[in-house]
DNA sequence: TGAAATGTTGGGGCG
DNA sequence: ACGCCCCAACATTTC
């Protein structure tokens, strides 16, 4: 092929990229393109942190782009439309992209696909996101995993496919800077392929519309994000190289305190597509080989574990799409939700009475990152002591997370809320005082997000409702609910559906 | 990737 | 020495 467009979307870097991999592979020059979507601005989905972060890493891979000399061609407007008229444009053979799980993106995707098929443009679409896809760890019948640790066993079992090539960047195509150059021999494009020579570039340049990238989410009319992870690829690599250079051996203990900083910091990464994913699995098979103790190794298999969750759960939202729509197992639906608005007004904002919940949402909503431990936390929160259907926590979790991603997100509200794949028994319900007092002994989190609790001691801080002194006004709520109460009530809401109609007698 | 209720055991105080 | 009670510690069951 002469031409290929690379489409990125949440593919965001440079390396490990099987997409852009398999077109400079394959054509003579890659055109890379970034298109901003309307559903940008309008998904209700879509929040300013992820927009932010997402936005910023587009920025520095379009200077990583342009420092070798190829430009990042953007454009707005819907995909099926953009992509036939710029491959016209510039004559593109094909347009190569990476696979998203969603249905939203499957849907995107084939509607790119019938408006390029028409106009007589190739397009393929690559595995990239996972290790492993939908369809390639199944059941012995056949069957998609609806339960994890099967699913986990099976995952291991799989030997990983080596780490892919690092891209040579002379494999970059010399975008607008030439007619497309003629096809080149097959030899020299294996030593195009090991960086021994470099790709001719033409002299006149072809001028290819690209319209600027915004800069911040209030062009894309959300608020302006004041804190952020760092973003872009070389921040992912560095950040990966720090977890695994030391806090893996300790992920074991140290991810379920959130007032450590025991957690990777991938998350937002492997959603932009920062960082690939089997970058960090080379990595962690290089530290895993390193450790000294058992219980090092130990810990880089935990770790391994949540990649495998993640991959698990991006499997179920491609198998069974309704996920997104209501409860994996339909009868869950018929759970009437008693919640009340106020509750969830105040759950959001960090004014609940419960000191774990309340620092965690402060947390949210001013990082937009939250620690997994304390997302479980605040999901059976809302859904089992506040009766208020899960699917607002979710949608709450999209519009302020970082790393927002849906297969995660739904995941992991469904296995709080109990009606989820492998979910959480209906009747496994966190007590929000525990739970703190367990995670968070010293308070030391409480402390860094409810200021108003700060002076008091380790042992009244996750119950101030206990404290004696408290007839002195400490301006933090009294617990907008009792748990034990509540805990009834959602076990009634559960017992209320589980009462079946007779069967009908058989003659 | 619970928690609460209930049951069991065993040590120690005590009459 | 014995029975009884209390209670912590653990185990089991139940939600």
């Amino acid at each position: 092929m002469n031409t290929v467009i690379h489409w990125f979307r949440r593919d965001l870097r440079l390396t490990d990229n099987t997409a852009l991999i398999e077109a400079s592979r394959r054509a003579n020059r890659v055109v890379p393109v970034f298109i901003v979507e309307d559903a940008f601005r309008t998904g209700a989905d879509v929040g300013p942190a992820r927009l932010a972060f997402l936005l910023r890493s587009l920025a520095e891979l379009k200077t990583a782009l342009s420092r070798l000399g190829y430009p990042l061609i953007v454009r707005r407007g819907r995909s099926a439309e953009v992509l036939p008229v710029l491959a016209k444009e510039i004559g593109a053979d094909a347009v190569f992209c990476n696979k998203r799980p969603e249905p939203y993106a499957q849907a995107r995707d084939s509607h790119a696909f019938n408006a390029l098929n028409a106009a007589g443009i190739g397009f393929e679409s690559f595995k990239d996101a996972v290790v492993w896809e939908e369809q390639e760890i199944l059941t012995q019948a056949g069957q998609p995993f609806t339960v994890f640790t099967p699913y986990s066993k099976a995952w291991k079992a799989r030997k990983l496919p080596p780490p892919r090539p690092a891209l040579p960047p002379a494999e970059f195509s010399a975008v607008g800077r030439g007619v497309p150059a003629a096809p080149i021999s097959k030899s020299r494009r294996r030593r195009r392929l090991t960086g021994t020579v470099r790709p001719t570039f033409l002299e006149q340049p072809l001028e290819i519309r690209s319209e600027p990238l915004p800069v911040d989410p209030a062009e894309l009319g959300h608020p302006l994000r004041q804190t952020l992870p760092p973003t872009g690829e070389a921040a992912a690599r560095e950040t990966l190289r720090q977890f695994m250079s030391g806090p893996v051996l300790r992920y074991g203990e140290a991810r379920d305190f959130p007032a450590a900083d025991g957690t990777s910091q991938l998350s937002p990464h492997l959603r932009a597509g920062t960082i690939g994913i089997r970058t960090i699995l080379a990595q962690l098979t290089r530290a895993r080989a390193k450790a000294k103790m058992p219980a090092q190794r130990e810990s880089c298999d935990v770790f391994l574990g949540e990649l495998i969750w993640r991959e698990f759960y991006q499997q179920v939202l491609f198998n069974f799409p309704h996920v997104t729509k209501g409860a994996f197992r339909p009868e869950y639906d018929r759970l009437e939700w008693s919640g009340e608005e106020g509750h969830f007004q105040a759950w959001c904002a960090g004014r609940t009475g419960y000191p774990i919940v309340d620092a965690a949402m402060r947390c949210l909503n001013a990082t937009g990152w939250m620690h997994n431990r304390l997302r479980m936390i605040v999901a059976m929160f809302l859904t089992k002591d506040l009766l208020i259907h899960w699917q607002n926590g979710e949608r709450y979790f999209m519009q302020q997370l970082v790393d927002g991603d849906l297969a995660a997100n739904n995941g992991g509200w469904q296995w709080s809320a109990g009606t989820g794949t492998d979910a959480a028994p209906y009747f496994r319900i966190f007590n929000p005082l525990s739970q703190g007092e367990k995670f968070d002994p010293a308070g030391e989190f409480v402390r860094r997000w409810v200021p108003e609790l700060a002076a008091l001691p380790p042992t009244l801080i996750h119950r101030p409702w206990e404290d004696a002194a408290s007839a002195r006004p400490l301006n933090y709520p009294r617990r907008i609910v009792i748990h034990e109460e509540q805990r009834a009530r959602c076990l009634a809401m559960f017992a209320a559906i589980k009462r079946r109609p007779r069967p009908a007698v058989q003659p």
